[in-house]
DNA sequence: CTACATTGTTAGGGTGTTCTAACAATCGAG
DNA sequence: CTCGATTGTTAGAACACCCTAACAATGTAG
């Protein structure tokens, strides 16, 4: 198995891979908090493990095995948060940091557990997708709130790069999962958006936060 | 926090100290699997981060320091236990060695909740005491099965160093903590003992299970 | 097309943890 | 008390991961 520090490069690649798969040695550098000598020599080992293809000065790209190394990875990462949700109680704002120590346990067994106890799940508690237990990913289709138009009935899905500021903004506001948005106007000055929320009307959201929420349009 | 391999020595240390508290290199290097320069070596990094005294061709000993951060460890892995047989489902057969990895989950609001979720237990689900969360542990008046005598009556409080064959061993047997035993005969030749377990009568179990068997007299 | 900013690479070094080989101290038996 | 077994130590090296400083390649703006 591969180590905790190879397992948290493989989660970057994973979560900063491009339509193309690319991943840039700076990119990389920035999202671990690590030099890019050090992230170089990485990939320089992974490639040698057969975890991604690297051709000097080009772009980083998980092979088929990489990527379903880091799938494993992201799998394990949002099965726990879904347990801490689920059955430990904590909120959703508190499981990234205890998941990201916790998906390092090697012991596959404790894993299925939660996945059974939690009902199997597909989607973490911010929305995003749970690959199984090969590593495959499944693409949940939605946009971001800041692309749609006025008019358009939306339902949030799923948010993009959740942080704890993001999601304790979304708390204090009542957002969660599943909450419905009629888009009544568009600010063209900055792009804030002006929706009714769960029926209520009224709130008016910063392009920042609408980039952030994945919405599906409702039907 | 100490790391990974730290916490590990830390509490080996804590397992093999014996009641003068001192532990020998070789003890540590076979119980860790590890060679003995690398013990020496160690032994003098935990010295100078103040978790044991040192002293050339001295036994090992950890200080007040040591003793608590040992004890936390412990803490750990055995609340997690705990944790694995009540809230997961796991057998205490299973639970030792995953607890072993996320024994080093750096997040104590985890371990808070699981000492919730499991009613703040006192015993593991081996009989083994948890130490609180100031380090302090609770010792448990108990003799081993083997030091008792005939006509004696006694209940399963706990075990010694237990192993999956052990555990295995007593699952198969209907053997569980808290089970009664009136000792009906000491086999003089090998020291096997013969007992009625829960009010049947008639099983019979070898010196080296007897010797793992810890039990309390009942008044 | 050159010049600069960005991005990536090399070289060289540091820490934590491990090892083997060789040697030294200690302890117990005779 | 000496000898041999056990136990502990030193020296020297390896591996995984990290760093900084200096340099090279790439891509873009003028």
């Amino acid at each position: 198995m591969a180590s905790h520090t190879v397992e948290n490069y493989l989660k970057a690649l994973f979560a900063l891979a491009n339509e193309a798969g690319e991943v840039g040695i700076s990119d990389l550098s920035d999202h671990l908090a690590v030099s890019k000598p050090s992230v170089n020599s990485m990939a320089k080992a992974l490639q040698q493990d057969g975890f991604l293809k690297y051709e000097k000065y080009k772009p980083l790209k998980l092979t088929a095995k990489g990527k379903t190394a880091a799938a494993l990875v992201v799998r394990k990462h949002r099965l726990t948060e879904m347990f801490l949700v689920e059955q430990m109680g904590f909120g959703w704002d508190e499981v990234h940091d205890i998941a990201e120590q916790v998906e390092h346990v090697k012991a596959p067994a404790f894993f299925d557990r939660m996945d059974e106890l939690v009902g199997f799940p597909t989607v973490d508690p911010h929305g995003s997708p749970i690959p199984d237990a090969q590593g495959n990913v499944l693409e949940i289709d939605c946009v971001k709130l800041s692309e749609c138009a006025v008019g358009e009935k939306v339902s949030l899905v799923g948010l993009s790069q959740s942080s704890k500021s993001l999601l304790t903004f979304l708390d204090s506001h009542g957002i969660a999962l599943g909450h419905t948005f009629d888009i009544r106007a568009v600010e063209p000055f900055d792009g804030s958006m002006t929706v009714v929320h769960q029926g209520v009307t009224g709130q008016t959201f910063s392009l920042k936060v609408c980039e952030r929420l994945l919405v599906r349009k409702e039907a």
